[in-house]
RNA sequence: GGGGGUGUAGCUCAGUUGGUUAGAGCGAUCGCCUGUCACGCGAUAGGUCGAGGGUUCGAGUCCCUUCACUCCCGCCA
């Protein structure tokens, strides 16, 4: 026995009753009552209650003790009458008598109250995050995260792979995020890189020979900060395999995900196979690519009903003229819904700087008729070959909003999302897996106009790569695929492109000389010319599998010490000024000095 | 880089149309209280109303500038 504890605070039972016991931990709460305190006793198990009386001649030192002091104390396990019994905690059916005690660690007056269910300022709970994170829901987010991390990687064993370190300091890669730099002291003037991911280091991996790598891997990138993104630094469970197909990385990352989904949350699974919805389906049917699948509206492309003659809706007819599409969203039943429903989404699409949404609902009394602002300028005809179209009943209602593709997608997701919340179709209580598969190869930038990657350079193109026209890329399909999860995504992964000549057509599409590949990519393309397996692989990102199962909207509650918006670490003060012998040192000068 | 929100006691917040001495709960300090588990009761202390400037007889409140935090857009293969 330690001369700490005896027993940790969430130990002790009614069947202890009668033994002596040393307990240490912080106070978590006091009842004063004059001649005996309540002491509720707090560690990471639990919580126990201990008491003193008047009689003990250290009651009125310990009266006046702080809350949050770490004490141990020393004392004889009772039994609670019937009618005192706490059912909320474990050890409620028992308390110590304290005979003894003894302070550990003292405490000042605190900054921010640990036994409290109030909200705090984040600047706050940042800048004292040892005591933030103290508190219940945080602490237990963080202990969450910790066995969600044991639990994967117990599975990825289980599964035949294995875990490999990768280098923190690598060099810096041209595409996607900025990079965090770091001056080298031996090569003045040159910098390492911090990893965005392990990405070049997996696939070397494999062409190394390993078959089947993963890696809880930290990921640095120096982008700015949402709700669901940290600044600077994130986790992904980074996995690569040899000799795979696309299925081969989704059977593994299905059952992954689905038993530790299953583990770690009372909610339900809507699919146990995830679907596979293409990347082009996907925005066409939910405007996005992340599609939230609890939610069951789908949309529609309309734009053919406004070529037609019976139909006298003028300005839409004008914009799809001119290039614009009309798409829409069928919902059912909702007839008697008040007008200031179909106003309130029409009101709301304002305020999110669309022209608005149009609608009416599919009504018959002898015949079908469109009621709303809107429903007069359709024919009979063509109102049932709406409903045709749509698979919209008498009785439904249409939402519709017309404008160029991107916009247009843009809106009527938002509006899918929106009017789904409305009418409450969303069940918080589901998690909705599924793969969107067939991502385009290349994209074409909005400002310049030119040819690029649309995801990873390295994914493999689809088809016979002799049979690939390249003479229109932004046809070209990848083996490229995201996980997402009721909206969020959390993952993307590949099929790579393992073979040199195919890499290097490919990024001359994308305005890469083969001199300009071999410097950027010297490590990959070289490695791939002395014999590379096909490989595959995926990155889930582990921050956000945690915030889904803890059920938090903020990064910032499953990560234990995170930065605040600006990327500062208010507790260490990071980033922090360094002094002249430190810059001389690696060859820095600064260009503003305070 | 841009847009929105917030900023009042250690913490969480209220503060009316601009009006005289800026409030509450929790916490702290002191006193009372032997069965609480958000214990109860009484008292006391605690304020650069984020900062600076302006309007006004008078500003927590109105105007301008600025700072901090946060959410979003851009960005994030």
């Amino acid at each position: 026995m330690n001369k700490y504890r005896s027993h940790n605070c969430n130990e002790l039972r009614k069947s202890d009753v009668g033994s002596k016991v040393f307990l240490s931990g912080w106070i978590n709460k006091k009842r004063d009552h004059g001649n005996l305190l309540f002491l509720d006793l707090r560690d990471n198990y639990g919580i126990t209650q201990c008491i003193i009386e008047k009689e003990n001649s250290k009651f009125d030192f310990l009266e006046k003790m702080q809350l949050e002091t770490v004490i141990k104390i020393e004392g004889k396990v009772v039994n609670r009458s019937s009618e005192t019994i706490n059912k909320d905690i474990e050890t409620g059916e028992i308390e110590v008598a304290i005979e003894k005690f003894e302070v550990l660690g003292t405490c000042k007056e605190l900054p921010l109250p640990v036994f409290s269910n109030q909200e705090y300022a984040e600047e706050i709970r940042l800048k004292y995050r040892f005591l933030d994170l103290r508190r219940k829901k945080i602490h237990e987010n963080i202990i969450l995260r910790s066995k969600v991390i044991s639990f994967i990687r117990s599975e990825m064993n289980k599964f035949g792979f294995l875990e490999y370190q990768t280098p923190i300091l690598t060099s810096s890669s041209p595409e996607g995020a900025r990079d965090f730099l770091v001056p080298s002291r031996l090569n003045p003037g040159k910098f390492y890189a911090l990893p965005q991911a392990p990405q070049q280091f997996k696939q070397l991996i494999m062409v190394s020979g390993f078959d089947k790598y993963f890696q809880i891997a930290p990921c640095f990138r120096d982008e700015d900060a949402r709700a669901d993104r940290s600044p600077g630094e994130f986790y992904q469970l980074d996995l690569e395999m040899s000799f795979v197909e696309q299925e081969d990385v989704f059977n593994v990352v299905e059952k992954l995900l689905v038993s530790t989904f299953k583990r770690f949350s009372k909610k339900k699974l809507m699919f146990d196979k995830f679907p596979k919805i293409s990347y082009a389906d996907s925005l066409l049917q939910y405007g996005s690519d992340k599609p939230d699948l609890r939610n069951p509206l789908i949309i529609k492309d309309i734009t053919e009903i406004f070529t037609r003659a019976d139909v006298s809706f003028d300005i839409f007819k004008k914009l799809v003229k001119s290039g614009s599409r009309v798409r829409c969203i069928i919902t059912k039943d909702t007839k008697d819904k008040p007008r200031s429903f179909f106003d309130g989404i029409d009101k709301w699409a304002k305020e999110q700087g669309a022209s608005g949404m149009a609608y009416f609902t599919f009504e018959k009394d002898k015949e079908i008729s469109g009621k709303g602002p809107v429903g007069k300028f359709f024919s009979k005809a063509a109102l049932l070959e709406l409903m045709k179209q749509t698979g919209a009943n008498v009785g439904d209602s249409i939402f519709f909003a017309c404008n160029k593709l991107k916009e247009l997608e843009r809106i009527t997701s938002l509006a899918r999302d929106k009017i789904a919340k409305e009418l409450d179709l969303i069940d918080d209580n589901t998690f909705a897996f599924c793969w969107v598969v067939d991502y385009p190869m290349f994209e074409e930038d909005e400002q310049t106009k030119k040819i690029k990657f649309s995801h990873n350079p390295f994914s493999m193109p689809q088809g016979d790569s002799d049979k690939i026209n390249f003479d229109k890329p932004l046809e070209i399909l990848a083996y490229q695929y995201d996980i997402v999860c009721n909206g969020i995504e959390l993952s993307s992964g590949a099929i790579r492109n393992h073979k040199p000549d195919l890499m290097y057509k490919l990024f001359s599409i994308a305005g890469y000389n083969q001199k300009q590949v071999d410097e950027k990519f010297s490590g990959m393309i070289n490695a791939l010319s002395f014999g590379a397996p096909p490989h595959g692989g995926i990155a889930p990102g582990i921050d956000r599998i945690v915030m889904l199962l803890a059920n938090e909207k903020n990064i910032r509650e499953v990560t234990m010490f995170p930065m605040n918006q600006n990327a500062q670490d208010l507790m260490m003060n990071a980033p922090s000024e360094v002094n002249d012998e430190q810059l001389k040192e690696l060859s820095l000068s600064l260009k503003t000095k305070k």
